[in-house]
DNA sequence: TCGACATTGTGTAACGCTACACAGATACGA
DNA sequence: TCGTATCTGTGTAGCGTTACACAATGTCGA
């Protein structure tokens, strides 16, 4: 910048105040000084400076969880980040993808980020990346959970939803069964009965976990009797395979939970249980006449934007609703 | 830092060197630095100014066209992202969105994001974010064109692809149809015949369409006869709609090579036309029996971000492939 | 002719950090 | 006892920018 200064003659705070603040300098200046810019290939101030100087970066930070990878292949998290992308254009902020590998390493690297707020898709309680975003002191929204002091939470009432499907998909069932996400950070995959949600390190499987034992429980079922399959993934071609091995342990299963509508299609192609439930209402579950929980990530991601950017955000809580469909006998 | 220091009673030098080189320091002083930080609430050094300070952000940034908000609609920007993000989450590079809203805000501002280097996603030759991103003289990386001086092109033989499907699709049709992508910036749906790829400002569905052309010319049918109907996003719901439009114009029509499975599952649901080909060999092609061709974008957003860090880049002009199915007679 | 006011340009200082060169201390073999 | 090597801590300078206060000019009405 100094240089373009010195060759267009002028003083820095000139160079500057023709980027920043072109009515405050008189045309001729502003003139000489883009002309100049443009000979020595000069583009505008550097953007690391200013956001040294400004003390603010007009980004946001996306911590996508342990598996970064997985992330892109898991349709809910794209509509999510949609959601907060949306939010990000909308008022000119950057919108960064934190990079997070296979959690071994330092998790302090994530505040190496350069942003001003961080938000945060569903993890575990003691993830160490969520500690390092809260030492930060710059604001954090979680999605989903855990819930934790200083931080913003974005997300439905898991608990009370999965009971409300669980109720729908179990009610003529025999025996009924459940479909998982991981239940820890390892991100093993199996089949038991009577999975105890209070063993599961994620808050909204969790949630969503005890919400299906609540409904089996309002049916007079024996938790410990109803096997639970556990995908490492959100994708049908696993879930069809653990739905596989649930069948060979448990043939009498008659109705499948699933917690997501991949992992209730999934169950569908395995060919087994008659009623099957998903959640998101997906196109996938418009299509196959999934029994659904509807909420939309989109908005929620969108939620989570504005409530990094300081805005008050609307309780979600109860932004769902059980739609059903022929999956549970219409 | 500086309160840091002095409140450790060491100086800000040897803050710095319990951050960055921490074997340079002696362990008292470490510790002593370390639990005066946590009292402190300081969370490590700051990254804008240790960006400025190193002249890298150790950040990539990702253009995603003019409206952001279909990227993350379409799958196939999905899946390259996925690929983007692989390669940074390997290498610890921050992955940023950078903000593109309606297109109508001065593209300057692309450049005030914090990035050592640009992928741009597909876009059309006259992009004035392309152009900005270019004026930065940091490495810019174009996915699919246009091409440009200066920067990398990672991206299939678009032509020759489309040449090589059209033959297959077209083989046995007496009315052969395509399905398109927009045509330019302004993203208007239509149906017309013999539209002429030169004057298409997006370089892919340029190729694409000469291709089909190609194919056209080869088996004697006359270009200015075919039907093309251009829908403005990636969706199977929009391409079912214009496919009817191109029906009810061209009733005879029997054959339709479409530029993405998604729009070729629209035509399949519009139920016309008795031979189909896709692009991309999703998993919706696999479902449905669609003749597609099969490309990688999760490889190609691999190399884009692999070419942005300065490796040297596979040429990826031959990496398709027409996988033949049932939607064109097996 | 003068002061009040708007317009335009400039210098200083600071944002928070780290490369580099150097200084003091300790160890060790000769 | 001395020189040399190693370890640890510090000061300076500068990365590229902009907020702020001020100076230099021009404009205008009284």
């Amino acid at each position: 910048m100094s240089d373009v200064a010195r060759a267009a003659g002028v003083s820095p705070m000139t160079v500057s105040y023709t980027y920043n603040r072109p009515e405050r300098v008189s045309a001729d200046s502003r003139d000489k000084v883009l002309r100049t810019a443009a000979e020595l290939g000069y583009a505008g101030p550097d953007p690391s400076a200013r956001s040294l100087r400004y003390g603010a970066t007009r980004t946001l930070g996306v911590v996508l969880g342990e598996h970064l990878t997985y992330a892109f292949d898991d349709p809910q998290a794209v509509r999510f980040l949609a959601g907060v992308a949306e939010v990000c254009a909308e008022r000119g902020y950057g919108l960064l993808i934190v990079p997070t590998g296979t959690g071994d390493e330092d998790p302090e690297r994530v505040v190496s980020a350069a942003v001003d707020a961080y938000i945060v898709w569903t993890t575990t309680d003691d993830d160490p990346v969520l500690a390092a975003a809260c030492s930060t002191r710059r604001p954090v929204v979680v999605h989903g959970g855990p819930e934790r002091e200083g931080t913003t939470l974005v997300g439905i009432d898991n608990r009370g939803a999965a009971r409300a499907v669980g109720a729908e998909v179990f009610a003529t069932a025999r025996r009924p069964a459940v479909l998982s996400f991981p239940v820890d950070r390892r991100r093993d995959t199996f089949v038991r009965p009577g999975v105890d949600p209070d063993t599961v390190a994620y808050p909204v499987t969790r949630d969503r976990l005890a919400g299906y034992r609540d409904a089996a429980l309002d049916l007079g079922v024996d938790w410990s009797e109803v096997p639970v399959g556990v995908c490492r993934t959100n994708d049908a071609a696993e879930a069809r395979a653990v739905m596989g091995r649930l069948l060979a342990a448990a043939p009498d299963v008659d109705a499948v939970a699933a917690m997501s509508d991949q992992l209730a299609l999934g169950a569908l192609r395995a060919g087994g249980p008659v009623r099957v439930s998903g959640w998101d209402d997906a196109d996938v579950a418009r299509e196959h006449g999934l029994t659904s929980v509807a909420q939309s990530l989109r908005e929620q991601g969108a939620a989570c934007a504005a409530a990094a950017l300081g805005d008050p955000v609307a309780d979600h809580r109860d932004a769902w609703r059980v739609v059903r469909r022929a999956s549970t006998g219409g």
